[in-house]
DNA sequence: TGAGTTCTGAACTGAATGATTAAAAATTCC
DNA sequence: GGAATTTTTAATCATTCAGTTCAGAACTCA
C-alpha cells in the first residue's frame, strides 16, 4: 500500500524517471542501439550509473522502455493529427506531416526511434513491438480511410488497404530522408504532395472488390 | 583467363576478394554496422584477421568498400529494371518489384545495405555516399519520367519531379518493411499497386470554380 | 634445390565496455 | 536527535574488442 502524502521513503532521487527515458530516447536516437555505450547514457541521462541499472535495467532494458514510451506519445500525436480534421485529405496531410515534424523535431538527432533505428535491433521483443506498431498505424490509417470512405469522401473503387499501406510507406520514405538531413520545409511539402497522391482516385478499373490489385 | 603470365609471387590468397567483400555485405546487412565485430567479419568472410587488415583495411574501410560495391551492383539492376520495358508503368513497377526482390533475396538477411543500415553509420564519407545514391537514383526515375512524358504517356500536367521523389519514398518504405520480415510476395504486390498509384494522373487543378475541391 | 616473397594462423596488448560493489549522502519516521 | 531506508559517488572487476606481432606455410623464380 502506497503512502499518497509521503514522500518515498530515503533518499530522494535526484532526476525525473519519465525525463531521463526521454533523455535516453534521444540519445538513443542520434546514436543507434549497439552504437550506444552505458557511458553515453549515463551522461545522456544524467543518472549515475547504479541507479541506472537499479531504476531502469540494463541497455536493451532502457531501450525497450524508452521505445514503448515513444511509441505511445508518437502515437497518440499521430492518432490526433489522423482524427482531427474534417477531410480526409487534411487528416492524411496531417498524418504525414506530423510524422515529418518528428522526425525533424529539435533538440533530437533527425530520424525515427521506432521506423531508423528500433528495425536493426537484434531482439525478439523489440522486432514483436515494431511490428504490432506498424500494424497498429496502417489500421489507424486505414480505418480513417474508412470513415471517409463511409462520409463517401472517396469513390467507391477506392482500395483502401492498399493506400493506407501506401500511405506507412511514404511517412517511412520521408522518416528516412529526415534522418539524411533533408530540410523540414522540403518534406513538409512532400508530405504535402504525398497526401495528394495517395487520394486520387483509383483507375476506373470496374468491378467492386473481388480482385484487388492490379 | 588470366593473362598475367606470372601469378601473384608470393603464397597465394586463400580467398577471393570480391567474394569476401560479397561475405562483408552479407554481415553488415545481418548485423547493421555498430553491432559487427571484427570476428564476426573474420568469421564471415573467411579471411584471416591480419590479412583482413592488410586487404580490406579496418572496419570503416571494409564497410565503405562493401557499401560501394553494392551501390555499384544494384544501381546497375534499377537502371536496368527503369529502362528496359516499353512502358513507363512497367518500369516503375520493375524499379519497385527490383527494389523488393534486393531486399529480399535469399542467403541475406532481409532489408538494404544502402537504405536501412548505411544512414544510420555516424560517419562523413558513408553519408555523402548515401546521399549521392539516393539524388542518382531519384535522377534516375525522373529521367525515366521525363522519356514518359515527351513520349506523351503522362499527361502534361503530370508533376515529375515531385512524383520521383515519390517512387523513391515507397520503395524506401517497401523495403524497410521487407527488413521486418514482410513477405517478399506482399510485397512485390504492393510494389505493382505502388507503380500504379504514381502514375494516376494528377487532378486538374485549373478548373474555373475553385471553391469545391478543397 | 634454395632464395625471395607473400599470405596464414595463433598469440598478444592496450583500451573500451558492461556490470557490480562498498561506502558516503540525503531523506523519512520515531 | 537517531535509526532505518534509499540514492548517489567512486572505485573495481571481468570481458570483449580492435589492432599488431611473429613464426611458419605456400608459392615463384632462378
Amino acid at each position: 500500500m502506497i503512502k499518497n502524502s509521503a514522500r518515498p521513503r530515503g533518499r530522494p532521487r535526484s532526476f525525473d524517471e519519465k525525463q531521463a527515458l526521454e533523455a535516453a530516447t534521444r540519445v538513443f536516437r542520434s546514436k543507434g542501439y549497439d552504437g550506444v555505450t552505458i557511458d553515453d547514457l549515463v551522461a545522456g541521462m544524467g543518472v549515475g550509473r547504479p541507479s541506472l541499472y537499479s531504476v531502469f535495467g540494463d541497455k536493451r532494458t532502457i531501450f525497450v522502455r524508452a521505445l514503448r514510451a515513444y511509441a505511445e506519445a508518437k502515437g497518440a500525436l499521430a492518432a490526433k493529427a489522423l482524427f482531427s480534421p474534417p477531410t480526409v485529405r487534411d487528416s492524411i496531410a496531417g498524418f504525414l506531416r506530423n510524422a515529418v515534424e518528428t522526425a525533424t523535431e529539435e533538440g533530437s538527432a533527425p530520424g525515427c526511434l521506432l521506423i531508423c533505428v528500433a528495425p536493426l535491433v537484434d531482439d525478439l521483443e523489440v522486432r514483436r513491438f515494431v511490428l504490432d506498431a506498424v500494424a497498429a498505424a496502417t489500421a489507424l490509417v486505414e480505418r480513417r480511410f474508412r470513415d471517409a470512405f463511409d462520409a463517401g469522401e472517396v469513390p467507391s473503387n477506392f482500395p483502401l488497404p492498399a493506400r493506407a499501406s501506401q500511405v506507412l510507406d511514404l511517412g517511412r520514405g520521408l522518416t528516412m530522408r529526415a534522418q539524411l538531413g533533408t530540410p523540414r520545409k522540403v518534406l513538409l511539402k512532400d508530405a504535402d504532395q504525398a497526401a495528394d497522391l495517395v487520394l486520387l482516385p483509383p483507375r476506373e478499373k470496374a468491378v467492386p472488390d473481388s480482385q484487388a490489385g492490379r
